[in-house]
Order: C-alpha cells, then structure tokens, then sequence
DNA sequence: GTCCTTTTTGAATTCTGATTCAACATGTAA
DNA sequence: TTACATGTTGAATCAGAATTCAAAAAGGAC
C-alpha cells in the first residue's frame, strides 16, 4: 500500500452517520452534525463518500442489510412458521427500545422521498415489498400446515402488518412509543392468534383477549 | 376602508398552500412552489402571512380544524358508538381517495417536527391525543353498552386505530395506497366486529372472517 | 381628479448549509 | 532519509432557497 493510510474506520463512521440520518431524517441532518458524529472533516468525508446523498444511500444500505437479513433469520427461524413469525412481532419492541425508539429508517425514507423517482425512495420501497413478500410466504406456509385459521388471508394480513410497522414509527416520533408501542404488539400478536401470557407487559394483560369473543 | 385591497382571498392561498405542503412536506415545499400555487407573489405571501413557518402553522391549522371537526361530527354521528366508530373507519378510505393518496399531513408533520419542541411539533402531537381520546370514549361507550366485548380495551384499541392511520400515511406515500388501504380499513373493521358484506371491495371478500376462529 | 394608504411586483439581498481546495501531514517503499 | 501517494484540515466558496425592499399600481375618501 501506497500513500497515507486512513485515520477512520470507514464501516464505523458509516455506523455513526446511519445513527444522525436516523435520529434525524435526510434533510434535517447537517453536514456539521454528521461530521461532528463520525468525528472527520468535511474533506474526508466527501473524498470517502462522495456527498451527503450518497453517504446517505450507503448508511441506508447498512439499515436495510441489518433489518433485511434479521428478519429474513428470525422468518426462517427453528420454530413452526407462526411462531417464527410471532418472534418477528415480538422483536419490533425489542429493537425499538434498543434504538431510542427512532422508530423505523425504511418508513422515515418514504415519507421523505417515497414519492419522487429518487434512488434511495425506490431502493426503501423495494425493500418493503421484499419484507413483505417474506412475511406473506411464511403466513401462507403457516396456513397450509393448518397453525393459522382458513380465514386469514396472508396477503392481507401480510400488508397489515407492514402497516403497523410504518405506524409504529411516526408514534416513536411522536414521542409516545415507549408508552405505546407494547400494547400495539401486543394486539398483533392476538390478531396471529396469541391468547395471552406474553410477558411484554403485565399492567395491560387483559388486552391478550382482545379477539377471543369475535 | 382605506388603501388598496387585497386582489386575492387569504383563504384559498392557504387552501393552496395546504396542497403543497400536504404533498410535499415543510422542508421539500419551496417558496417558489407553494407561491406559484397560491397564485401570488412572495411580498404578498411575506406581508400577509410572515414567512414560510408561519404559513405552514396557518395552513397546518386549517388540516387541523378540519380533520377535528370532521372525527367530531363522524363519532357523535346518528348511529350506536361502535357503529360510528366503524363509519369514521370507513371514512379514512374516501378521505385519502378524495386526497390523491397523500396520507395525513399530521403523521407527516410529525415525522419531520415530531421530536423537536417546535411549535407545529407539539401541536401536532395535541391534535393526536385529543382524535385518540375522542375514540377511546366511544369506543368506551360502545363497550358500555354491551356493543363491544368485555374482553376488547377502549384505551389499547384507540392507540392501535391512531398507529394504524400513521401508517396508512407511509402506505400512501410509498405509492402502494390504492391498492393497500382498502385491506387495511378492512382488517381493521374486523377488529371491530364486523362481520362480512361490506361494499369496499368485493375481490378479498374473505377478509371479512379474518378473526372469525379466533 | 388628487391624495392617501395599502398592495403588488420581482429583482436584489441575505442566509444557510453543502462542497471545494490549497496547504499541510503522514505512512510506505525504495 | 527521501520521494511519493494519499489523507487531513478548515477556511473559502458556492448554490439554492428564504426574505427584503424600493418602485409601481390601485382602490377609496374627499
């Protein structure tokens, strides 16, 4: 190797700038700010990556791989499909409280630029669909081994979810996720057939029979 | 009166002005933008209203008042509380037809003001628990008088409704909306005991037992 | 019609934040 | 230990968007 090597590791301050871009979405986030959080200099910075748009693509391609292949693990999971699934709902509070409850990049990146023919809005669309279509193929395989009712539609349900997922970001935003988000598992879970005794909460137990009387 | 009169109506600016940013979002409407489609120029924009935070507070409120009076009017409508509820439901998938698909410029608002101690933020996060207090009402009453299971909670079920109408704004903006939300109000109208037959969509009618075995 | 007050116009200015770049620094290889 | 290739620094520059403002226009009162 010829040259000065580099001070940073470039994979770390990646990890720092995703940190900023996620706290704070594509446009409200500064340079000074991303700067200051990957600790290098303007120079650096867009000799490495380029300009803030594509340090934004590749920081929203660490996210993606992260919640792409996690998900993809705990879907394909040891348990019947259901249940892998189950684990998958259940992991959202998990990560939520892991994260600041930041709520989700994906959802934050298409109401930011889902709209407009932008690489980064295409690329978050896209993998919702993935996600999505993952999660409709586990829910069908949970129906054919008869663990979810007939009267499911895993398509429908499969977006649903998605839904829910979205929603969940913009209550973290709001500032209310701590306080929210556990019960709004909790209800997805009895929507996929849980009847109660999860140990998410205890204040708010008898929501584990939301659906039983329908 | 004295002096020259305004040539254009401060109301339908502001309606203008509302598309804009409802489309688009505070940040991505430029001044350009939002006076071309308010059909006047920035001194007048600048004079009348004070500048771009302002206009979009003004705006802002608008959609405010408007979506308040409009859950108000729905939820104390003529039918029993859970029957109102379910119109009000219903009602989500004209509203966003009858708006191109663009979500809610709240949930949007929150996204980009949310975690800050801005202004539009917290009044954004008012107009929110006030709509979910409403519905938890209703739902109490529906509850009350025995229309809505024991085992169903007002309080979790209007923080669920509340996520899920944020997510239909991510929906919506992903382009997905047309196709995705009419299954979404489905799902969620079958939370709310409703059984089958309703003229949404005859194409997934079986969604319509969705919880039915649980 | 003329005076007065307010509005309109849009080019000029200011502001904010992204990007560049010349000078300096540092590791590597010969 | 010197030459070289590349990295670092941060002040200067640039670009784009928000805002101002001086000049022109227009309704109303007299």
């Amino acid at each position: 190797m010829v040259g000065r090597p580099k001070k940073f590791d470039e994979q770390q301050a990646l990890a720092s700038a995703l940190d900023v871009f996620w706290k704070r979405g594509y446009e409200a986030a500064s340079c000074e700010e991303l700067l200051e959080a990957m600790g290098i200099n303007s120079g650096s910075m867009y000799s490495t990556f380029g300009d803030k748009k594509a340090l934004y693509e590749r920081a929203f391609e660490l996210y993606a791989n992260d919640v792409f292949f996690r998900t993809q693990e705990i879907l394909n999971g040891p348990y019947t499909p259901l249940e892998n699934v189950r684990t998958w709902v259940r992991g959202w509070q998990e990560f939520q409280e892991e994260h600041d409850c930041k709520g989700c990049l994906v959802s934050h990146t298409i109401i930011e630029f889902g709209a407009s023919e932008n690489a980064v809005g295409l690329r978050a669309r896209k993998l919702i669909a993935d996600m999505r279509a993952m999660l409709q193929e586990k829910l069908q395989e949970a129906q054919d081994q008869g663990e979810l009712p007939e009267g499911h539609r895993p398509e429908d349900l499969a977006t649903f979810f998605v839904n829910t997922a979205h929603g969940m970001t913009v209550v973290a935003r709001s500032g209310s996720g701590e306080q929210d988000i556990p019960g709004i598992i909790r209800t997805m879970l009895v929507l996929l057939g849980e009847k109660s005794g999860n140990k998410i909460d205890t204040e708010q137990q008898t929501t584990a029979e939301f659906i039983s009387s329908n």
